[in-house]
This record gives C-alpha cells, sequence and structure tokens, in this order.
DNA sequence: GCGTTCACTGCC
DNA sequence: GCAGTGAACGCG
C-alpha cells in the first residue's frame, strides 16, 4: 500500500519538519529525496521529501496536497540524506537549511536536475558553402568544421565568437538543436595516465598505508612539511581509484585553488578535472554537480561546500591544508567542512585524507591518539634548506613605517642581492585610525563603534566591520582644525614607506584592497615570479599556497597583537602562518631567512615554535590546552545573540543561561560582550556552553533549546549557535 | 477619516 | 524567512 503523508523539509528556519498529504497520482514518484513543490502559507515552495507515512499527527484538515513532484529520481540519496539529518542534530540547525545548503542554488529554485539535452549546432543544406565564405575566415573555419560532424555549443563557444555563429545562423547555413545527453561513465576503462615519479620513503609508507584503506573507512593525517610532496602522494593514491572507477573528492581552502595545480592533476591522470568554486555561476555549478553525480568526472576539487557535491561511486575524500580557517562556515550554518568529511567518509565507508604543514590541534590530537592514521613528511624535495626563523627585539628601538633600523638593513641587503623581500602585516588600508592632532577627536564608525581605516589610495575613511565608508574629511569635524594625523600601520602605509626607503626597487601590495577582480591575483602572482617586483607586501592572502622560489627574506613586521589575544587560537595561528610562510619561502641555493618583529623575544611560545619548529610548538600548545581543558579536550558551543538595544540581548541570553542551569555537566561562561562588541548598529553578546564529552553539548541543547525558542525576547533578538566555534569575534 | 509603519503570529 | 494581520501613529 502506498503512503499517503510525506514529510518534507522547507527552507524555513525551523527546526521541524512538515506533513503534506500525496494525491493519488503523484503517490509512485513521490520517493523520499525528490524535490516538491508544495503550499506554504500563501507562498509556493520546493522541498525535499524526508520520509513517507501512513498517519500524521497534523489534524487532516490542515494538511494540504503537494502541488508537483519536480524529480524522477531522488537528488539526494539516502546515505546522503543520514548524513545531512546527523548534521542537523550536530549543529542543531534546521534541517530544511541544512538540505538547502547542500543542494547547488539552480536546484533549491526548483529547475531541472537532469541535463536531458545538450546544445548542439550542425550544418544545413547538402552542398558544400564554404566557396561562398571566402571574405569571412572565421565563419567558414566553423562551417568546415561543422560539415564534418555536429559538435556541443560549449565546445565550440571556446574557440568562436557568438558573432560566427550568428552570421552563419542568419545565412541559413548552420542550426542549432537539442541532442539527448549521454555520460561517458565509463572513462576508467580507457585511462591515459602519465608517468609517477617515484616516491620517497616517506611518502611510499604513507601511500602504501592509505591505499590499505580501499573502501574502507579511516582517517589519515598527512603531515608534511611545505615541499615535501604531498601533493605526490594524493596523486599516487588516487591512480588506483580512478584505475577502478572511483570518484576523488578534493576540498582545498578559499584561496588556495590555484590553476597549476588543477593543472597537474589533469595532466597526471590525463582526465578533465570538475571544480567548484566561489566564481562559477549558477549553472556552472550544476554542471559539476550532475557529471559529478553521474559518475562522469572522476576528480572533484572545490572549496568548502564542495563537501555536499553527489558522487556515484565515491572512492576517497582528501581534505588539503585541513587547518586552514575558511573550512568552517560563518554564518547562517556555521558547519566545519573538514568535520563534514569525516562523517561522510565514514557513512560512505571510504577513506579520509587530512593533509597539512601545519595541522589544526585538533586533527593533531585525533593522530596522536591513534584515532588517526598518522604519516610524516620531513624530507624536502631537492634537500632545500630549511628557512632560518629570528626575532629582532624592537623594545626602545625607533620604528619607521613599523620597521627597525636593524630590519631596514637586512631588506636592504637582501635586495642588493637581487632577491626578493616579503612582508607580512594584517591591517589592510594606510593606517587603522584617523586622530585630530589637536583635539584627540578619533573618527569612529556609528554602527560599529569601531575607529574608521584610513584608506588613502581612495582617499576614503572605511569601516572593516560593515563596509560603511565615507570621504577623507579635510578638517576635524569636532574641532574643525585641519590637522588629521594616521595611527598604526596598515599594508598602504608600509608599501609607500617602502617605496621611500628602497626608492630603486619596485614594491608590490596584496591584499583584498590591491586584489579585488577575479583574475587580479593571478596576474600579480605571475609578475612576481617574473621578477616585476622586489619588495612584496601583503596581508594573510600571501602566505597561502604561493610558492615564491626568489624570496630570501620574510619579515612579519608585529607579532604581539596575536600572543596577547582573547582569542586563545590565536597562538595556532600566528605559529601556522609563520610555519606556511617559511615553506614559501627560497629555494635549494638561496638560503631563507624569515625574521619576526616582537617586543617578546623571550615569549614560550615564540621560543618553542622558532627552536624546535611547528610539531614540537604544536604539542606543546596541546598540553597548555588539556591543562586550560580547552578543545580539542573539552567540547564547545556559542550562543549568539544581537539586538539594537544592548539590553535585550544581554538579557535574552541572561534567560538562556537561567535554561541551562540545572543541566549537570554544562560549564557556563557569559553572558558577555563579542570581542567585536557593536557591529552594523547591533550589540552584541555571546553565551558559552562546554562539556566535556562531544555529545554533551548536543544532549543539552536538544533539551533547552525548545526552552529558548519560547522566550519572550527569543522572537526580538537576533540568535544563533554554533557548534564548535572557531572565532569569538 | 485613512494611509503608513511596525510588532506579532502561523506556516503542515 | 516571510506574508498576512491588527494596533499604533501621523496628518489635515
Amino acid at each position: 500500500m502506498t503512503k499517503p503523508i510525506a514529510q518534507i523539509a522547507l527552507p524555513v528556519p525551523m527546526r521541524r519538519l512538515f506533513d503534506y498529504s500525496l494525491p493519488e497520482p503523484l503517490r509512485a514518484s513521490a520517493l523520499p529525496g525528490v524535490r516538491v513543490q508544495v503550499p506554504f502559507g500563501s507562498r509556493r515552495l520546493v522541498g525535499i521529501v524526508v520520509t513517507l507515512k501512513s498517519e500524521s499527527d497534523v489534524p487532516t484538515s490542515k494538511l494540504r496536497n503537494i502541488t508537483e513532484v519536480l524529480d524522477s529520481e531522488p537528488v539526494l540519496h539516502a546515505l546522503h540524506q543520514k548524513w545531512l539529518h546527523w548534521a542537523s542534530q550536530y549543529y542543531q540547525h534546521p534541517i530544511g537549511e541544512i538540505y538547502q545548503a547542500a543542494l547547488p542554488v539552480s536546484l533549491r529554485k526548483g529547475l531541472p536536475a537532469e541535463q536531458q539535452h545538450i546544445k548542439m549546432w550542425r550544418t544545413l543544406g547538402d552542398e558544400d558553402a564554404a566557396e561562398s565564405l571566402k571574405r569571412a575566415p572565421r565563419q567558414k573555419a566553423l562551417y568546415q568544421l561543422l560539415k564534418q560532424q555536429p559538435l556541443t555549443d560549449a565546445a565550440l563557444k571556446q574557440e568562436f565568437s557568438p558573432q560566427v555563429f550568428k552570421g552563419l545562423e542568419e545565412k541559413s547555413l548552420i542550426e542549432c538543436y537539442q541532442s539527448d545527453y549521454e555520460p561517458d561513465t565509463q572513462w576508467f576503462k580507457h585511462l591515459d595516465m602519465g608517468p609517477a615519479p617515484r616516491p620517497n620513503v616517506e611518502q611510499s609508507l604513507a601511500i602504501s598505508g592509505i591505499n590499505q584503506l580501499y573502501q574502507q573507512f579511516g582517517c589519515v593525517l598527512l603531515e608534511g612539511v611545505t615541499g615535501s610532496g604531498k601533493t605526490e602522494v594524493y596523486l599516487q593514491c588516487i591512480e588506483p581509484l580512478l584505475k577502478s572507477g572511483h570518484q576523488v573528492l578534493i576540498l582545498v581552502p578559499e584561496i588556495g585553488l590555484t590553476p597549476q595545480t588543477v593543472q597537474r592533476f589533469e595532466r597526471r591522470f590525463g582526465l578533465p578535472v570538475g571544480l567548484l568554486h566561489s566564481g562559477l555561476t549558477d549553472n556552472e555549478r550544476l554542471s559539476v554537480w550532475q557529471k559529478a553525480r553521474s559518475g562522469e568526472l572522476g576528480i572533484i576539487i572545490g572549496t568548502r561546500s564542495a563537501i555536499f557535491t553527489p558522487l556515484a561511486r565515491p572512492g576517497m575524500i582528501i581534505v588539503d591544508e585541513e587547518h586552514d580557517h575558511s573550512y568552517k562556515q560563518q554564518d547562517g550554518w556555521r558547519y566545519h567542512a573538514r568535520d563534514m568529511a569525516v562523517v561522510r567518509a565514514s557513512l560512505e565507508n571510504i577513506p579520509l585524507v587530512l593533509g597539512s604543514a601545519t595541522p589544526s590541534l585538533e586533527s593533531l590530537n585525533n593522530a596522536l591518539t591513534g584515532k588517526y592514521r598518522h604519516y610524516l613528511l620531513k624530507q624536502r624535495a631537492g634537500n632545500a634548506e630549511p628557512v632560518k626563523q629570528q626575532m629582532l627585539d624592537v623594545k626602545d628601538q625607533p620604528l619607521k613605517y613599523g620597521l627597525a633600523a636593524g630590519m631596514q638593513d637586512k631588506i636592504a641587503q637582501h635586495l642588493q642581492r637581487g632577491q626578493q623581500v616579503m612582508l607580512f602585516i594584517n591591517r589592510r588600508g594606510y593606517a587603522p585610525a584617523l586622530i585630530c592632532h589637536h583635539c584627540g577627536h578619533v573618527e569612529m564608525c556609528q554602527r560599529c563603534d569601531t575607529s574608521f581605516t584610513l584608506h588613502r589610495r581612495q582617499n576614503k575613511l572605511q569601516c572593516h566591520h560593515c563596509g560603511d565608508a565615507k570621504p577623507l574629511p579635510r578638517a576635524c569635524p569636532s574641532c574643525q582644525q585641519p590637522q588629521l594625523t594616521p595611527v598604526g600601520l596598515g599594508t598602504e602605509q608600509l608599501e609607500q614607506g617602502l617605496t621611500e626607503l628602497f626608492p630603486e626597487y619596485r614594491a608590490v601590495r596584496i591584499d583584498s584592497d590591491a586584489t579585488r577582480g577575479k583574475q587580479k591575483l593571478h596576474q600579480l602572482l605571475e609578475d612576481i615570479q617574473q621578477g616585476d617586483y622586489q619588495l612584496l607586501i601583503g596581508t594573510q592572502i600571501l602566505a597561502k599556497g604561493h610558492h615564491f622560489p626568489n624570496v630570501s627574506l620574510v619579515v612579519i613586521v608585529d607579532v604581539d597583537a596575536a600572543l596577547f589575544s582573547a582569542d586563545y587560537r590565536a597562538a595556532e595561528k600566528l605559529a601556522q602562518l609563520i610555519t606556511q610562510v617559511s615553506g614559501r619561502a627560497g629555494r635549494a641555493h638561496v638560503a631563507g631567512e624569515l625574521w619576526l618583529q616582537t617586543h617578546n623575544p623571550s615569549h614560550p611560545l615564540l621560543q618553542d615554535l622558532l627552536n624546535n619548529g611547528y610539531q614540537h610548538f604544536a604539542r606543546y600548545a596541546l598540553s597548555e590546552r588539556q591543562f586550560a581543558n580547552l578543545p580539542p579536550f573539552s567540547h564547545q558551543a556559542l550562543v549568539r545573540a544581537e539586538s539594537h538595544d544592548p539590553r535585550q540581548a544581554f538579557e535574552f541570553l541572561s534567560q538562556a543561561r537561567t535554561c541551562f542551569a540545572d543541566t549537570d555537566g554544562v560549564l557556563l561562561t557569559g553572558p558577555l560582550p563579542a570581542l567585536v562588541e557593536k557591529r552594523q548598529g547591533r550589540f552584541r553578546f555571546q553565551l558559552l556552553l562546554q562539556t566535556a564529552k562531544r555529545t554533551g553539548i548536543q544532549q543539552a541543547l536538544n533539551r533547552r533549546l525548545p526552552q529558548m525558542e519560547s522566550l519572550s525576547l527569543a522572537p526580538k533578538v537576533r540568535w544563533s549557535v554554533d557548534i564548535d566555534p572557531q572565532d569569538f569575534s
């Protein structure tokens, strides 16, 4: 007997499913995992069938009919659904929004999920009209190509401009038609792989260890210093999987997706690689999604949300640079793609490889306790000299553009040797504040209660929290005196300062201001490789995924802020930055150096990192976390709340706290103001929950979230739950 | 007297 | 999240 009720996940922020009745004609096609269109209030929404059942708790009078079934087969298979339900429980996030996040935008809107037709071009008429096209060489070329055989629109558009098609179409020489789409899912039967280099001993160990996990769940932490050949390990683990027709999903950080990496995969395996990143249109995304689902693509490389890509024959998931913070979604459903990958791999029963030169303390702990297999790659290819890391004590030293005299000399030396110098400062703009020299007034963003950053290049003041900008005032808005002085140092000022100090060398700035626009970053990086610039100034962007063989000196202008940050992860982040950039610079015959400017050269974390390296530092940092009972030795959830009236958000969290008062094993901290207390006109507070066991958080929230939802202030303030918070700002 | 804004509620 | 609802406020 077919069941007449369907439970539907709808894209609304409510922690529940909705029951709909299935009219008789739709019963056969409404399988779990298909999309349906339903009436919801006065709207029409696209939802997903979760389960079918015979009865509903909702009175029959309230049940409405499903309007339409949109798919002939499920867009999410049973395992995928199970995974999303786990996520909904783990992240305590509404199931409908999770289903929504797991689908490409085109499918959320209700567009067809199957690529049934493909746009093709063919010639018209029996005679050869090529002669008549003598004066239009492009049209002639296209015509002659199509005379041989019809070709797909997508392939032709790469080579011919739309005008060429238009010209031929108007002469009635070619036409466009729809052909049935037949995916090639049997690519693995005719593979043409390139040669693989011989791995070294460490690589061999890792490769054979990972390959033991064929079609079997297991997590592997591949801890390899930069240049130790992590990618080669990936490649050699992927090879046997592709040969047996399995697919591999590779996650990379947001900016790490370089064309070189992709090319390396394509060349080695002679297969097209599916790419998923923020620059794609909705249709391009859908196309990769479809080809991954049908089994047409062997390799899919993508950023955070690519973890949701369905695979017909999954073989392995790789998370490259697993420590990278861009894997954590920072709004809405705050999932961590690496953690989602662990659970997905376990459900699909396939191996997961986490690779990093600077593993997160979470993953490292799992490796050290034996939960993950652990392989170390310590040997740098070509026996490149490790970069020498040193500190420059800047106490009592006059600083010019943030640089001590000794540092300026060092920079000069390296420049004179014809090498490049890289300088890091994690602040964009010219200066983080503009102060009136006469009355001390500082221009503040009214909505965020933070000082405006001075952007001299664009002649404006900008708030880095809400993006609000205004023109540079000519005089102090408070006392009308004209002497406005920049305070502090940003990338723009450092660039200007270095140009002044070293006028005979060219400086370039790499930050999100300078690299706005898609190809800008790649162009600048290429120019740097070419040696067009000798001084490279930038924020974190410069540390991610790019190698600069001609850089022999790296300067981190100020490390002190991170050492005394309220964020307990700041030291870990700094250590990762220092280690990552050390690996990015220098090559075999150029001895590289890295210098840190600090007022605290005796700081134990710095000492440990510089004397003993990241591996030692990370183990020390872990013991500190254990001592302080911080993650990964405890588990956290952060309830954030914000409101225009500061009392409401605070009061809501105070009441929330009382909801947990008699919940055993939950340590409560707060409500405390957020690190950025006011943002976009809203006052922000947070309440931290901490438990010893991972499941303690879920148990506590399962019991107490309904109570919190029914608090009178709950609908009045904006609030959300962040499981495993990474960022307390 | 009516038009606009705003908080509030239900959505299956 | 969002649309429909009614109460509150403003204006001539």
